[in-house]
RNA sequence: GGGCCUGUAGCUCAGUCAGGUAGAGCGUCGGACUUUUAAUCCGAUGGUCGCGGGUUCGAACCCCGUCAGGCCCGCCA
């Protein structure tokens, strides 16, 4: 069974109407990691629904979360923002610093800036899920009863949280952090609680008094989670590993939310995804690739089968290189498999309905419309990165494949997957390895290898092409031409020592189209001085 | 120090919850194919299940210990 299908299954047992939840903090540049918090989600919900569950499925925008610090790719003018909410401070310009004519004017936001564009992005995933933003649940109220709770049962919830997490808490402690009178959330001491007022007083000199009901401040952390698990009614939720360790906010906010008056949600723990060779994700760093970078690589799907393929406990490397090849093609045999047939066999060891039973529910999961049937596109990756290459025009990599019989029409899913190959292409993550390289050097090391016969094939070869018309016909007759005069087995010799000499490699994609975007006169100069090494 | 996760074929991982002859894909190698899609098809190759004990008729799986890697116990999502 696959992974989701075990946590719906689990949330069957307990009741028919559920809550799945997920949340981030907009606090810059969203990532692909942010995309597994996501989809895992996602597909929890997704096979809830298909067991016949009543879900709804929320993200939850962590938008009254405060500015951490003046990260690098942002100006120095944020240095007054530091402690203040995301959901209530400018977004940046291109320059890094804040854009005060749209915060004035659209009430243009931080978190708004960073949120937008992967919401466009989880469409295109063909996730949809309800948006609750927490700043503005804040302030309209929807925390004020559990806050109330929080604050006068502070002692149990003090307790509760030095005894899970084995830390001690400050002097002071408070579980209401009210906006100090600069807007920020730290620098600042609470003085005094009376409902619903939190009295403070800051490093500024100044002191107030934050309503709790009307979002002048908010929860720390460790309340705010099961806090929302009981407003919003969560049932289920995924989280990365860092909550999930022993003493981590999940251990403490499963009691917590009890002194709320809640039941703690269905826990699914998940791993980190990292770039490959460049460690786990972090924006700091800059290694990171964003949802949309992705979504220009490879389909919204191939990108629903990463997750969906591995179990949310494995560490998923992401690799935008041959990686992405893999995957692809991996992608394309899926599709084309028929899971129920081979599920109809009654031989099938129980391993190996496992196995097929897994890959028919990682297929499920990875179509953008649940429920959609995934076609093979016939064309791999592979194919279509050497057509990309080899032809300027999207034409020509049509009749191409036209002409081959791989398929018969371009569909809307071909001329997507050939636009996205295309931008894969120029990018820097294209790896060298499917990159069509025509040799400017002989390759010397090969033709002093050379056998006698493959010595006469070379001399033949560099005399059929130099004296070919130069189109893909002529070529392609050329090269097994040239092996007519030389008593071998296997015209193959003949494509063997081609590609020995023009690509350096024994084996490699079809060389008439590639020669003739090359040119003639390269390929004889190369050719030729390849010939006088043998004479050397 | 305390805790969680991971360790199975060259690579990526299933299989561990319900103990019953070690699995898949990729790769590699061989064969087929008289224009090579780095294609396709067929076949083969491949593992002291991190290590050591214990329980059991029987352990990758349960228990104890141990090694290695990652993470958390710092308001950090």
């Amino acid at each position: 069974m696959h992974w989701a299908d075990v946590t719906a299954q689990a949330l069957a047992h307990k009741s028919d109407t559920h809550v799945v939840s997920t949340g981030i903090t907009p606090s810059g540049e969203f990532h692909i990691g942010h995309l597994r918090e996501i989809l895992t989600g996602d597909m929890i919900a997704r096979a809830a629904e298909n067991a016949g569950l009543k879900v709804d499925f929320v993200f939850i925008i962590d938008s009254a979360d405060p500015l951490r610090k003046v990260y690098d790719f942002l100006g120095p003018e944020y240095e007054q923002f530091v402690g203040n909410q995301l959901g209530a401070i400018p977004a940046p310009k291109e320059d890094g610093n804040p854009d005060w004519d749209r915060f004035k004017n659209e009430n243009w936001t931080y978190a708004n800036h960073f949120l937008e564009p992967f919401l466009k992005a989880l469409k295109e995933i063909g996730v949809e899920p309800r948006l609750i933003d927490n700043l503005d649940s804040y302030r309209s109220g929807r925390f004020a009863e559990l806050s109330k709770i929080a604050c006068d049962r502070a002692d149990e919830i003090r307790e509760t949280i030095e005894r899970v997490s084995g830390r001690e808490l400050p002097d002071g402690w408070f579980p209401w952090s009210p906006l100090n009178s600069r807007g920020g959330l730290d620098k600042v001491r609470v003085t005094g609680y009376e409902y619903p007022l939190v009295h403070w007083e800051d490093e500024y000199g100044e002191s107030g008094s934050s309503d709790l009901t009307k979002g002048e401040g908010k929860l720390p952390w460790r309340i705010d989670w099961p806090a929302k698990w009981g407003w919003v009614g969560v049932t289920c939720e995924a989280f990365g590993k860092d909550h999930g360790a022993a003493g981590g906010s999940y251990s403490t906010g499963r009691e917590i939310v009890k002194i709320l008056g809640h039941e703690p949600p269905q826990p699914l723990v998940y791993e980190w995804i990292s770039l490959r060779g460049k460690g786990a994700m972090s924006s700091s760093a800059g290694n990171t690739i964003g949802p949309i970078e992705a979504l220009r690589l490879v389909p919204p799907q191939i990108l629903r089968l990463l997750i969906a393929k591995s179990k949310p406990n494995k560490a998923i490397e992401f690799d935008t290189g041959m990686g992405l090849v893999t995957l692809a093609d991996e992608f394309e045999r899926l599709a084309a498999r028929n899971f129920e047939q081979e599920l109809s066999n009654e031989d099938l060891s129980r391993r190996q309905k496992v196995q097929i039973e897994d890959a028919a529910g990682a297929m499920k999961m990875a179509t953008v419309v649940s429920g959609q049937n995934i076609e093979a596109t016939a064309v791999t990756f592979r194919h279509l990165a050497l057509l990309a290459q080899t032809k300027s025009s999207d034409e020509a990599v049509w009749s191409s494949l036209q002409s081959s019989g791989v398929i018969e029409s371009v569909t809307p899913q071909l001329q997507d997957r050939l636009n996205r190959m295309r931008y894969w292409i120029q990018s820097t993550h294209f790896p060298v390895e499917m990159r069509v390289n025509i040799l400017t050097q002989p390759n010397k090391a090969a033709i002093q290898g050379f056998s006698k016969e493959e010595a006469a094939i070379l001399r033949s070869i560099s005399h059929e092409l130099s004296t070919c018309e130069w189109n893909k016909r002529e070529i392609n007759a050329a090269i097994p031409r040239s092996i007519e005069s030389v008593p071998v087995a296997h015209k193959w010799l003949a494509y063997k020592v081609a590609y020995l000499c023009l690509m350096g490699m024994e084996k490699g994609p079809r060389l008439a189209p590639i020669l003739v975007e090359i040119g003639q006169q390269k390929i004889i100069k190369l050719l030729e001085a390849s010939v006088e090494l043998l004479e050397a």
